[in-house]
DNA sequence: GTGAGTGCAAACGATTTGCACGGTG
DNA sequence: CACCGTGCAAATCGTTTGCACTCAC
């Protein structure tokens, strides 16, 4: 586990190198909080997670670092809820099922029945990007009652 | 001119009492502002839009009244750029198309290319919304460079 | 050593809230 | 005339910014 840690240090470590980005271990702690979260964080959500962890970033870097990540590509931002921003590891094209109980946020692969939606054209626009928000009650909502 | 106007105001009185709200100066103003904009406005916008008008609401009133009739579904939440929330008034459901440059907010019928996006099962989740965000260069952007 | 990154704290813009007053039903 | 809705101003929340300090390269 801990074999595990240091290897998706050595990733990041090259990523952040790839795109021109000096290596932090803030840039690490919110690579590794992203990762963990497995899915979408705030980036209150990343500064809090940090922490319980001990190892507290200054809020302010929370968003430089979040917003740097975003830039290179490295992070995307997920979706923003209602007030906030959330962050996730830029990883294959996913849309984004929010639920309209619980707030959560499950990420759906791009093919179901989704990839029409790419070949669209809009008379004189370039389209570069199609995201699909879906709504409605999560399994767990669904199942509640 | 003030027939058409006339008109809609006596179409959105029973449409708020329809929905158990009081027709108010204030809820008829942010709507006819709304619909007068076509498309996409801030709370923001509405709010200055007014004040020329000499109408002026108090900035509160116009988000809780925005707020009201989001709650009833006769105005939606459109999108949410960097910031700030965008409402229109809820028409025949469609998509929308997000300009980088600019940040303009083009409407997308819900046809285009988009269709197969509503069938979607996904386990256990109710879905009951699927909405496309295109994003890219809008027309005047694309023609300006 | 030098410039990119960080921490802190103050500034900011969008939105919310509490409370007294006014207008609708 | 009872309440819902409004106005105002202060409060809150997420995010940005400026500046001195520090660490990666």
């Amino acid at each position: 586990m801990s074999a595990e840690r240091d290897e998706e240090q050595v990733t990041w470590e090259s990523r952040l190198r790839d795109v021109g980005l000096r290596v932090t271990r803030q840039r690490l702690l919110v690579l590794a909080a992203l990762e963990q979260a497995g899915g979408h964080r705030s980036a209150e959500a990343v500064g809090a997670l940090l922490e319980n962890d001990g190892a507290g970033l200054s809020r302010g870097t929370v968003y430089k670092v979040l917003d740097d990540l975003v830039a290179t590509g490295i992070v995307m931002l997920a979706d923003r809820g209602p007030g906030t921003a959330l962050y996730e590891i830029a990883d294959e094209w996913h849309h984004h099922f929010v639920c309209r109980s619980c707030g959560d946020v499950i990420d759906i692969p791009c093919q179901v029945g989704s990839k029409p939606c790419l070949d669209v054209s809009i008379l004189g626009a370039e389209v570069d990007e199609a995201q699909v928000i879906f709504r409605g009650r999560c399994p767990a909502c669904a199942a509640r009652n």
